[in-house]
DNA sequence: GATGAATGAGTATTCATTCAT
DNA sequence: CATGAATGAATACTCATTCAT
C-alpha cells in the first residue's frame, strides 16, 4: 500500500508491470532481510522469491544495500501509518477520570500491537543489527516512522492535560514513558517477536502500564 | 600474576606460548562482533585482532558459533555483575519520601549506565540481531543477565513497600516498570550508542524517571 | 559447428561467452583427477586448467563430487563406446580354427588397447581410490562401462560356440576369462600406466592368453 | 606380527613400549588409511586411533607419507608371507590328473583368501590410489608381496610340468594365467572387497578357473 | 527491460607439522 | 620420550555484481 503509493508518485504513468516487479521485489527483500539478516539475506534468495531475475532488482533498486534502505523506510512509513491510525480517534473528550482509563484502555492494545506486529519486530532488529553499518538509517527511520507518532501522541496528551484531566509537564517525554510502560515488557515475554503473548498476560500488561501512568499523572487534589 | 610474569618472560623470546590466549580471543571477538556483527566478523579479522593464528581459535573456542555465544554470555554475565553491584546499598532505610528520593537519584545513574555503556550496547544490538540465528541466545542471555538483576531490583523496592515507602502490587512489575522509565529515551538519545549523551541530559532523563515513579507509587494519603 | 563459429567470433573478443563450458570442465577435471586423485585435486586447479572462474563450474556442475560423478560416467561410456566398436566385426564366421585365431589375433589388441589407454587407467584408479567415498560408483561405471561390453563379447563367444568352433559351458564366464588372460599382466608390466608397454611385449601377451584360451575352449576330438 | 619382527631386528634391545608404540601405530595407520584413503586420513585420526599423541608417530615414523610407506610395506610383506603359507604343500606330487585337480581345488581358496582378504583390498585400493603420489611404491610392495609369491608358483607349477602331470612353456606366465583365472571375477563380485561374497559362488569361481586351466594345459594326447 | 551466464573477492574450516615443556 | 598448544598453508564453497544478449 504505501510502497506502492510512493512509487505510484513517482512513475504515474508506467505500465503496471513495472510497479509490480518493484513492489514484489521490495516484499520479498523485506521477508529475507527478516527471515535471514541482512548479511546473510542474498540477492538470489530475494529475487527467487520476488519471481524474478537477480540483475532486474539491480534495474529497479540499484543493489542490495539501497533495497535495504527501502524496505526499512517503506517499514517505517507502513508503521507510522498504522500507529496514527490508531490514534485517530483518541481522546474523544472524556468526562472524567473513569472514561479517560477506559479511552486509554481501548486505544492502548492498537498502540501495543503497532509494536508486537512481525513487521515492527522485523524493523526493530534489522534496526538494531545494521545501524552500525547504515548509520544514517536510525534517524531516518525514526524520522518516518517512530517519531512523528511520539509527537501526536504527545499532542493527545496534552489536549487531555489542557482539558484538566491529566497533570503533565513535558507531553514528549510524558508520551514516551506512557509508550514504555505499554511496550518495556514486550521484547522478554515475546522472545523478541519469536513466540505469540497470550491475551490475557497482553491484557495484564497493558492495564498495569496504564494503571501506572494513570497513578502518575492524574491530578492531584489540592 | 605470576602466570603473567612468567608469560612475560617467554614473550620477550617467542609471542607462541599458550598464555590467556581463550582470553586474548574472546575480547577480540567482542571487539569485532560489536564493530561488524556476527555474519561481517570473519575468524581473520578475530584472530588478527586477538593475536593468534586462526586455527587457535578453533582450537580454544570450536568456532565461530561457540566464540560468538562465549562472548555473548561472559557479557551477559558481566552486565549482571555490574548492575548487582550498583544494587548493592540500595536501599539503606531511608527515613521518609526526600531521603528515598536521593536514594533514587543516587543509584539510578549507575544502573542506567549499565545500559549505556558500550558493552551493554553491543550485546543488546547482537541479541537482537541474531536472535533469529540462535533461538537459544535470547533466553541464556536473560538468564545470564539482566533477568537476575530485574529480580533482585524487585526484591528491594518489594523492601521499601514492606517498609511502607513505596505502595507497589506486583514488585517484578513495578521494577521493569522503574527501569523501563529510566532507560526508554536511551536509545533514541544516543542513536543506539553510537553517540554520547550529555550529561544533563541525561540527569534529566533519571530525573523525570524517576519522578514519575515516585509519583505513580508513593503511598497515597487515606 | 555454427555455434563453434559463432562463439569463436565471440572469444576474439571477450572470453566471457558461455561456449561449452562444461565440456572444458569436464575434460579439466579429467586431466587433475587423474594427475592428483580426488581429495588433492583442487577445483581452483581444474578451473585454472578449464580456464573458467571457479564458480562456473558450481553453476554448470553443481560441485566438486558431482564434476567427479559425471567425470568417471563420462569416462565409462567412453570406454564403453570403444570397446563395442572394436568387437563390432567380431566374429565373421571363421572357416576353421586357423582363421578363428587370425581374428582373435586381430581383434584382441583393439580390446586390451580399451585397457591400456590412459584414460582406462585414470578411470580403473579413481575407481578403486574413491569407491570408499563414493559406494555407487562402481556399479554405476560397471553399468554404464565395462559391464556392457562383457555381455556382447558373451555373445560374440556364444555365436563362435554354436557354430562348433568353441565348446563353452558358460559364455558370460568365458568371456571374463579370456579378458583376464589378456589383460592380467598390464598392471604389473606398465606400472598402472605410468610406463609404456613395449609393442612386442604386449604382442606377446596377447598372443600367449589368445593360445591359452583356445587351448582351453577349442572343441575336443571325440 | 611381520612388521614387529622388522622392528625387533632394528632396535632389539629397546624397551618394550617403544615396539608397541610403533605398531599400535602402523595399526591405526593400516585402519585409517585403508577406511579413509591416503588424503583423508588426518594424522590426528590416526593418533587418536592408536592412542598416541600426535608428535609421537613424528618420533617413531617421521611424518604421513614414511608411515603410509611402511603401512604399505608391511601389508606387502604379510601378504606374501601368507601366500607362501598357503603354497607351502602345494604340489605333493599327484597320482594323475584327477589327484591334480584336487591338490588345486584345495590350494586354491587359499591362495584367493589372499586377494579377497580386507587387507588386500585396502592395499591393492591404496596402491591403485596413490602409485601416482607415491611412484617408488608399485614396484617396493610388487617386490615384497606379490612379485615373490607370483615366482614361487611358477616353480611349483614348473616341477608339475616336470613330472609330465601339465604341458607349461612358460612358466611365470602361466602362473600369472592362473592367478588372473582364479581372481578376475573378485572385484566385480565384491565391489572392490566392499561386499562378502558367498561361499557357493567363490567355489564356482574358483572351479571354473581350474577347470579352464587344466583344459588349456593339460598334456594332451599324442 | 529482463535475463542466463560468468566472475573476483571473500568465507569458515581443516591439516601436517613443529615448538616448548 | 611424550605431549599440549600453536601455526601457515590450503580447501570447498558462496556472494554481490556485471556483461552480452
Amino acid at each position: 500500500m504505501s510502497a506502492g503509493d510512493i512509487a505510484a508518485t513517482r512513475e504515474e504513468r508506467r505500465p503496471r508491470g513495472r510497479l509490480d516487479k518493484r513492489q514484489a521485489i521490495m516484499d520479498a527483500g523485506l521477508r529475507v532481510f527478516a527471515r535471514e539478516g541482512y548479511e546473510r539475506a542474498s540477492v538470489d534468495a530475494i529475487a527467487a522469491e520476488a519471481g524474478v531475475a537477480k540483475p532486474t532488482i539491480y534495474n529497479h533498486l540499484g543493489g542490495k544495500e539501497n533495497l535495504f534502505r527501502e524496505v526499512m523506510l517503506g517499514l517505517a512509513r507502513a508503521a507510522n501509518a498504522k500507529f496514527l491510525a490508531a490514534l485517530e480517534s483518541f481522546p474523544s473528550d472524556p468526562s472524567g477520570p473513569a472514561e479517560l482509563r477506559e479511552q486509554l484502555l481501548a486505544v492502548a492494545p492498537r498502540l501495543v500491537d503497532c509494536y508486537h506486529e512481525p513487521e515492527s519486530w522485523a524493523r526493530q532488529r534489522l534496526l538494531y543489527a545494521e545501524s552500525g553499518r547504515f548509520p544514517d538509517l536510525f534517524p531516518a527511520v525514526l524520522a518516518a516512522g517512530t517519531g512523528q507518532g511520539l509527537e501526536v501522541l504527545a499532542g493527545r496528551l496534552a489536549r487531555l492535560a489542557n482539558a484538566g484531566h491529566l497533570e503533565i509537564a513535558d507531553p514528549v517525554r510524558a508520551a514516551g514513558q506512557f509508550l514504555a510502560l505499554l511496550t518495556h515488557e514486550l521484547p522478554g515475554l515475546s522472545q523478541l517477536g519469536e513466540r505469540p503473548i497470550g491475551d490475557d498476560v497482553l491484557a495484564g500488561v497493558i492495564e498495569a502500564g496504564i494503571d501506572t501512568f494513570l497513578r502518575a499523572f492524574s491530578p492531584r487534589p489540592a
